[in-house]
DNA sequence: AATGAATGAGTATTCATTCAT
DNA sequence: TATGAATGAATACTCATTCAT
């Protein structure tokens, strides 16, 4: 409901009634809506964590057939789990969270960014390249923007199409192309 | 106001007073809120669409330098308007806009896209690479992601990372590797 | 708790928890908080009863000293249950009591009065005085208003202040004064 | 109604609907609940404080003639207030108020009782009395206690009644006789 | 045309009371 | 018998909208 509406366009009672409960119990389990909406955050980061790194592991070796197999298993993990989890995906992209995340919440955010951001560090950055905090961000933008406009209608993903779009994404972040330069 | 705390986290009244208008006026110059934030939206968003397409025109031939000078117009004019109007991007990005947004807004979004479907089908797709509304959709959203960590303070841009950013974001739209093909 | 916050301000479950048991429980032994007040205010009331009259009996004579001493106990009396119980003391002496008394809890409030209605009688009531039933609510609201004023602070009672506002308000209701009568 | 239920027992659309105002309307003049209690608060203690004090003075000489006379003109005004005002009178005199008056209020409490103080002052304490705080809160005990006693059916006073309950409380201040001391 | 006071439906939150365990 | 989780009616307070001036 969050996903849908809103911090503010979701009201309390709707989602006592959502969940089957009285407007009270919701208020034993959580201090008040902030709480709430928090707990939902950190329930469906955690969740994300877990598709994106549990068992990943760092990529195998410097080489680019190495890392972008890497690559390739986290694109569709993050593919795995929109799917599987559209609504906490397209929560935990709405932008005015930072207005109600409380410390703990904030904290959870750069334990998914971080193992990225070392994983990614560990691939040679390519000498006219972008710096790799620039490259996540561009990445998971990428990400973010085919969902988006797949559940917006302006495009449908499958299997395949995802696929594609791993591939067009692995060329922004790829190292300068082995094959040709090795020549 | 909108941007920073979503259509149900703004009242009325505080747009007027930000406005330095009484309530009431508003309400001379718009029929109800939705109606206001619609006004906003298309605002915003024919300011961006003259930003990116006025006098833009479509690439002027398929080889591939033409093809990514267009691009990094393209991608310069992206860069200047989230840097001029941070506050309409921010924006014209959020997610719940769908709940209040009518059917002339929608339209809207149509004509910003549709150029650049079209002017994005001149250039040649390439044989293994992912269709044309997916490569939007990535780059776009590359883009947004860009913008956003940048909002959040994950990293910093100035115009040398925008440029490297567009590299990177050339490259997974870009026609087949001219390298390559030069063999 | 019902004397600092009143009985729309105190909570049942705050009261269940000061008593160390389940909010349940509470319910076992009190229909409703109504009930649960009216027996707070009869214990109370029935404790203060004690205090002022268990073993006092009436005025030995008429003659005023023996008047005056009989008076004397009375006010001893009423400190005495007044330090020892400032809360109970505090508690019945609320206003808001009216809305929510039951009949049983009104009619305990005679038996307290009743006596001190009987005793006084038996003492001459002076020519120009006042009719019994003023002078005991004027010396009781007295020491209500000695107390209340210590409550907050406005004075501080000792042993010797509170023997000195006894003989003040023996005065007010003292017999024709001896000296004069002397004459 | 503050009087009649206390604060908490008071709902605000009570109020609201009993001043035949919105809900809303009552929130456009007071911040909340306690800025209303306060402001009734405040009311009251002034028109109780111009009742006792406008035009008072302090008494014109020490002899006990004179301060008897401005002590009478004191319980008059102060008998006209209870009459004419019963409710703010008995809301003045709530005990649970201490919760929720604020600084401005506390203080106006003071610009009462403060005058009397002064002007008790300058009336010779008499030797075996009591000081004149407890003298002050005595009488106004007093006074208090017999319209609660009125109020809640125990007695009923008319003009006579009172003046001879002025004459008991007269006797617990008044300075030592002094036509039996000339004698 | 501009205003802002008035409004009542709506929101978050509390609390007396019930009842299954 | 004791409990405390569950509940929904009630409460303080907000806000989109109206309308008299």
């Amino acid at each position: 409901m969050f996903a849908d509406r809103g911090f503010h366009g979701t009201s309390v009672p709707e989602v006592a009634e959502a969940a089957k409960v009285g407007t009270g119990t919701l208020y034993r389990y959580f201090a008040h809506k902030e709480a709430l909406v928090n707990e939902v955050y950190r329930d469906a980061k955690l969740r994300l964590r877990s598709a994106l790194l549990d068992g990943l592991g760092a990529p195998t070796s410097y080489r680019a057939d190495d890392a972008e197999r890497w690559f390739r298993e986290l694109w569709r993990r993050l593919g795995g789990f929109a799917n599987r989890e559209p609504d906490a995906f397209r929560f935990l992209e709405m932008q005015d969270h930072v207005a109600y995340l409380d410390a703990e919440s904030r904290q959870l955010e750069l334990s998914v960014i971080g193992p990225l951001f070392l994983a990614g560090k560990l691939l040679r950055e390519r000498a006219a390249g972008a710096p790799i905090d620039v490259l996540i961000a561009l990445v998971w933008g990428a990400f973010v923007g085919l969902i988006k406009a797949s559940r917006l209608g302006y495009l449908a993903i499958d299997e395949a199409r995802l696929e594609q779009a791993g591939t067009a994404c692995w060329r922004m972040i790829a190292p300068e192309h082995p094959r040709t330069r090795a020549r």
